[in-house]
DNA sequence: CTACGTAACAC
RNA sequence: CUUGUGUUACGUAG
């Protein structure tokens, strides 16, 4: 183990991880079953021998560097604002998410040092409140322009060469490298067909909130070495502007950014704004 | 602070 | 077999 090797194997933090699991299973399981005679102790005790049976499974996979994800399960569901167009779901198998979220127990805390303070989304301690909060602050610095922008499917278009450059920029463990790839890459399956996936994160993954962090943590130094005022929730984002000329700029500069990512920015979800609108998060379009 | 549960919001 | 992360409020038990 290298210089990130300082915490636990990432087998050791399975335990405590497929615990959770286990009870989310558990009371699927006895939703499903149970209906009008409430717990079912036997099935629950059934469950729990066969889940135990797997958790040891998958340290051993894990030890001897043999655990393979299986793809991902693809189900399409209505976007929330618009009900005709659908948002693609990666669902990994539960054995897949147990070991996600042990991973992703690693990662957090290393990478969380490198974030920058002006991205709020999916992190510990960090809220829409306090965004807004500092939007509010910005515009009564004097910021009256806001430049509204959204990324193209973003999920969708994380190229998965350049995140495990960044993240192999703190973790030095092969395996651990190895274990981000062969997820990344495990494909997904549509109406029992596989596919491959050449680029994207599942959306559905437990890593994946963190690593769209790892993966714009790049656009957002490179906003602020230009000296603007960025905050970003996801890939949702928002530049304050002093005047219109500095707002037009920023689109400029963003798109150079994005480039280097291999992200767009979506033509209709971003446009520059003076604040006689109200402004916030989810009502941006 | 931990564990179980409910609800809402963001993406 | 409609997922995930994060935040917030509340209830119960330590």
């Amino acid at each position: 183990m290298k210089a990130d090797g300082t915490g636990r194997k990432i087998h050791s933090l399975i335990d405590k991880v497929y615990h959770r699991a286990n009870l989310e299973l558990a009371w699927k399981l006895v939703k499903q079953n149970g209906g009008s005679g409430g717990i079912d102790n036997v099935r629950i005790a059934d469950f729990e021998r066969v889940a135990a049976e797997e958790l040891a499974r998958l340290h051993q996979q894990l030890k001897q560097d043999v655990y393979r994800p299986i793809p991902v399960r693809r189900v399409n569901i209505p976007k929330r604002n618009k009900p005709t167009e659908t948002r693609p779901l990666g669902i990994p198998a539960i054995r897949d998410r147990v070991c996600q979220q042990a991973l992703k127990n690693r990662l957090e805390p290393i990478f969380e040092l490198t974030f920058s303070d002006c991205s709020f989304g999916y992190r510990p301690g960090r809220s829409t409140h306090q965004a807004m909060r500092k939007i509010y602050r910005e515009i009564m610095n004097g910021c009256e322009w806001v430049v509204d922008a959204d990324l193209r499917d973003f999920f969708g278009n994380v190229q998965h060469e350049r995140l495990i450059d960044m993240i192999s920029e703190r973790i030095s463990d092969g395996r651990i490298l190895r274990l981000i790839r062969q997820m990344l890459e495990a494909g997904y399956m549509e109406n029992g067909v596989k596919f491959q996936t050449v680029s994207g994160t599942p959306q559905g993954g437990i890593v994946s909130p963190l690593f769209s962090n790892i993966y714009l943590t790049p656009f957002d130094r490179a906003m602020e070495n230009k000296g603007y005022r960025l905050i970003r929730f996801a890939d949702d984002w928002v530049v304050l502007c002093k005047s219109r000329e500095e707002a037009v700029k920023v689109f400029a500069d963003a798109k150079v950014a994005l480039e280097a990512l291999g992200l767009t920015l979506h033509p209709e979800k971003t446009r520059i704004t003076h604040i006689s609108a109200d402004l916030n998060f989810s009502a941006i379009s």
